[in-house]
RNA sequence: GCAGAAGUGGCGGAACUGGUAGACGCGCUGGACUCAAAAUCCAGUGGCCUUUAAAGCCGUGAGGGUUCGAGUCCCUCCUUCUGUACCA
């Protein structure tokens, strides 16, 4: 394929703004911000992927086009670098991971200046910089020195939290502040992987698991954070976002809020009680037995000796089952009797307590009341031990329902439900709910409540490269959290990263971590050896990069306000695998900074958007495996940065998975080369053809629309239609000899957001002398973009027999009069009379004829 | 099961508030250029009927409905993708 010399141009182009400094972000306060995320990638060994560009080409469309409409644009590139495949491959290959990482970002940063991409470079952050870290552990300690006021719904430092007066002794107070740090200690269930050394993540166990990794359930002491104290926060604050809904929709099903009360139920021959969560207060009557999860406190208090020994051997063997495997075995509920019986509060009776692994200790109270009547699993389960099951709902329509065969779980109407202090039989559930709420309000044994799902944040890992947590013990047992002058606490310089082999991360294996003199207080000390995980450095990134150097604050405050206000980040590109977990943990960062005023907005992005996933050419994921993993470098090597940048945006809609097509490229490959030989010769010079003529009404119509096209698609992100729509353009001229030389050059900058490297060549060989980004993106004129000549459909019942050329906005009768002498129209009319006749300028006529 | 998104030629995909379905690209067919090929350029290209054309009929996952008119709006169903799942 003769192609233009796209080697020679990019590389040429690529030097020059390198040089240049083109790119670095103006903060001129004159003009208008916009602010361009992506998100930042994890610099693998394996380099950039094929589906890499397709956001980031996105977004720098959208910064060129934003730059060359006036705007300051902030764009900017980091790496999330901390991470455990870095680890392993150091681990392998026996280098450090600075040095992996270092060349990694080295491979990275390359191929992204091949692909011509307009970042800021001055402005990269990489996570593992310790003079970036000094702040991820800054906030780390400002979320451990905070409380959660539930009044303020607000977090507060820890030394405002109000100390009961019958705490005075030191540690106690101490202990007491521990409990209600938004960053606490907590001996947890864990998802232990013995091979890799550390704990996991539930979401991280399915890929380890899929690389033939084990990993099991295991109690652990760990760092988590209390991102639970912020659910409502999160959850009502998605209105403020423009966001896809399906991301929404995934984040509040995450948080999982419902709507009911707790109830409390004493016990028989014991003076404790416990308190279970129910959506349904309403079918209290119908509670004919409770359900504790086997970790509940109480299990081992009430157990009746006769049953303990069945009892202790339900609890190892569910112990002993990942939550994964407690989830999966859907098929049949398995549960012991503990000998206790509980007192139904609404109808006195006593009820039998069972234990059973279907109830999970960490959602609600671990407890529930069972209705097997109208809840299906309790159904099930009182089916499998012969429980009874009570009717306690109708269906509202009066129909039957058999509540042995099948629970009723739907609202309805309440049935045999009273008792001597209150009645809500006859009630529809609302009401009935309600009115069960008031009766639990006014006895003081329930209330309303709203639940969430949202768990606390796990938030260590047993890793060498990881944010080290900046806290020390001493030998008294007492801690202390590093000073922000101390900060920041940086990874000791080994090259083993073998586990410890005690479930500690490899720091416990080095001995200035864990046994030195603390200079502040002199007492020995030694390090967490915990550090923290990978989504820690990426939850506050998009921070760092408004003020990248700053040493004082990890941002300054009006840098903040000029580039966050009024709502946060322009817009943020990313994957869909991160709707839930970066984004809510991000989120949950940027909130406590809010409460803090270290930021201006309560959400950090306004504008989310996904980009979709490209396939293989067979239509199935790219992977090593099934080879058909296409490379950037390659496509590069043969096509060009401009042609791939291109292809990209033209396979279809941006949030669409699409597959990669080879001949598909090629096709826009060749569009790029049509546009060269539009305007240059074979000698990088001006085409003869290029000259100073008017425009033809046609080419005045194409020139206008596509101008119009290309901004509207990008401002809308619809990028495939504005690619399509420029080749229109070069359809059009290409048909005539002369090539209007004004056109030509808006038709440059047209191009200059998706192909920046030809265009600044062409631009140059235009005349220009100054960079094409300098150039504003040029105007059109709205009466050129609309024809003066139309096609006009004439039709018959509906179906088109003839179409008219008439001139725009003719009248009724004009167009009537001109319809009506059309052969075929006549056809039509033959034995029949017109009933109806229907006029929609410019657009059609119809005749209803009988 | 639940939630969200989507089903349009041989393929990727267009189509504004209901108003010419299939823009643009790929592929394919024919032609020009060439000794030949590549590249390039020109023309054609949803299906059926027809030698061709005109004319006509059928066509946006399936079936109903609203409307003069439905890819677009409403109802029912099917399929695919994505997330989630004993959350009381």
């Amino acid at each position: 394929m003769a192609s233009y010399p796209f080697t020679e141009i990019e590389k040429k182009w690529q030097q020059r703004w390198d040089d240049s400094d083109i790119y670095k972000t103006s903060e001129d306060k004159s003009h208008p911000k916009y602010y361009i995320l992506d998100m930042f990638p994890y610099p693998s060994g394996a380099g950039l992927h094929i589906g890499h560009p397709e956001g980031y080409t996105a977004t720098d469309i959208i910064g060129r086009y934003k730059t060359m409409r006036g705007f300051n644009v902030l764009h900017p590139m980091g790496f999330d670098a901390f991470g455990l495949p870095t680890e392993r491959y150091c681990m392998e290959k026996n280098i450090h991971p600075i040095e992996a990482t270092n060349t990694n970002i080295a491979v990275f940063v390359g191929q992204l200046k091949m692909l011509g991409f307009g970042y800021d470079w001055s402005r990269c952050v990489n996570t593992t910089d310790p003079e970036y870290f000094k702040w991820t552990q800054w906030m780390f300690l400002k979320i451990y020195n905070s409380w959660f006021d539930d009044e303020q719904q607000r977090a507060r430092p820890i030394d405002e939290l109000p100390i009961p007066d019958e705490i005075t002794d030191t540690k106690e107070i101490e202990d007491y502040k521990d409990k209600h740090r938004l960053a606490f200690i907590s001996m947890v269930p864990v998802n232990w992987c013995e091979a890799l050394g550390t704990v996991l993540a539930n979401e991280e166990i399915d890929e380890w698991c899929a690389k033939g990794y084990e990993v099991v359930r295991r109690p652990m002491r760990q760092w988590m954070l209390r991102i639970t104290k912020y659910s409502k926060r999160l959850l009502d604050d998605l209105a403020l976002v423009d966001w896809p809904i399906s991301t929404k929709e995934m984040q509040r099903h995450w948080i999982g809020e419902s709507i009911g009360a707790e109830i409390q139920f004493t016990i028989e021959g014991n003076d404790k009680s416990f308190i279970v969560f129910t959506t349904r207060p309403d079918t209290v009557f119908g509670a004919t037995y409770i359900v504790l999860a086997p970790e509940h406190e109480l299990v081992s208090d009430i157990t009746t000796p006769d049953q303990k020994n069945e009892v202790a051997e339900y609890i190892r063997e569910t112990s002993l089952k990942s939550d994964l495997e407690r989830t999966d075995l859907n098929k049949s509920k398995t549960g012991v009797f503990t000998g206790a019986f509980a007192v139904n509060p609404a109808t006195g009776k006593p009820i039998p307590i069972w234990i059973a692994d279907y109830v999970l200790a960490h959602y609600g109270t671990g407890a529930i009341m069972a209705v097997p009547g109208h809840d299906e699993r309790d159904h099930e389960f009182a089916l499998t031990y012969s429980l009874p099951i009570k009717k306690v709902v109708t269906p509202s329509g009066g129909s039957e329902w058999d509540i042995e065969n099948k629970a009723f779980t739907e609202d309805g109407i309440a049935f045999d439900s009273a008792n001597d202090e209150f009645s809500i039989t006859g009630m529809a559930t609302p009401d009935a709910i309600n009115r069960t709420i008031e009766w639990l309000e006014s006895k003081s044994i329930g209330c309303k409540k709203i639940q969430y799902k949202l768990r606390d944040w796990l938030f260590s890992r047993q890793r060498y490269w990881g944010e080290p947590v900046p806290i020390m013990y001493f030998e008294d047992g007492s801690k202390r959290a590093l000073d922000e002058s101390e900060l920041p606490l940086r990874l000791p310089d080994v090259l083993d990263f073998q586990p410890a082999g005690t479930g500690e991360s490899p720091l416990a294996k080095v001995e200035s971590w864990i046994n030195f003199i603390d200079p502040k207080t002199g007492k020995k000390a030694r390090y967490e050896t915990n550090t923290m995980p990978q989504w820690a450095g990426s939850c506050w990134y998009y921070l760092r990069y408004i003020d990248p150097k700053n040493d004082e604050i990890f941002c300054n405050k009006e840098k903040e306000k000029y580039w966050m206000q009024p709502d946060g980040v322009d817009l943020y590109m990313g994957g869909a695998e991160h709707a839930v977990l970066h984004l809510l943990y991000a989120r949950f960062w940027h909130k406590v900074l809010y409460d803090y005023g270290y930021v201006s907005t309560p959400e950090p992005f306004k504008k989310l958007y996904h980009q979709g996933l490209i396939m293989g050419e067979d239509g199935r994921k790219m992977s090593k495996s099934l080879g058909n993993v296409i490379n950037p470098d390659d496509v590069v090597a043969e096509f060009g940065a401009d042609s791939l940048r291109m292809y990209e945006m033209f396979l279809g809609p941006l949030p669409d998975a699409k597959p990669w097509s080879t001949s598909g490229i090629e096709g826009v490959h060749r569009f790029l080369n049509r546009v060269w030989r539009m305007l240059a010769t074979e000698a990088a010079t001006l085409s003869e053809s290029v000259v100073e003529c008017e425009l033809s009404k046609e080419q005045e119509y194409v020139l206008h629309s596509t101008i119009k096209k290309v901004g509207e698609d990008i401002e809308s992100l619809h990028f495939n239609t504005a690619v399509s729509q420029m080749m229109i353009f070069v359809n059009e001229f290409t048909k005539s000899d002369r090539k209007p030389r004004q056109a030509m050059e808006k038709f440059v900058l047209c191009l200059a957001p998706f192909a920046p490297h030809i265009a600044e060549e062409l631009w140059a060989i235009l005349g220009n002398t100054e960079s094409i980004i300098r150039h504003s993106f040029p105007d059109y004129d709205e009466s050129k973009t609309i024809k003066d000549e139309i096609e006009l459909v004439v039709q018959v019942m509906s179906k088109i027999r003839s179409k008219l050329i008439i001139p725009l906005d003719s009248n009724e009768e004009f167009v009537d009069s001109l319809a009506r002498a059309d052969e075929n129209v006549c056809k039509h009319f033959e034995g029949k009379t017109v009933r109806k006749v229907i006029f929609v300028p410019n657009k059609l006529i119809n005749y209803i004829v009988s």
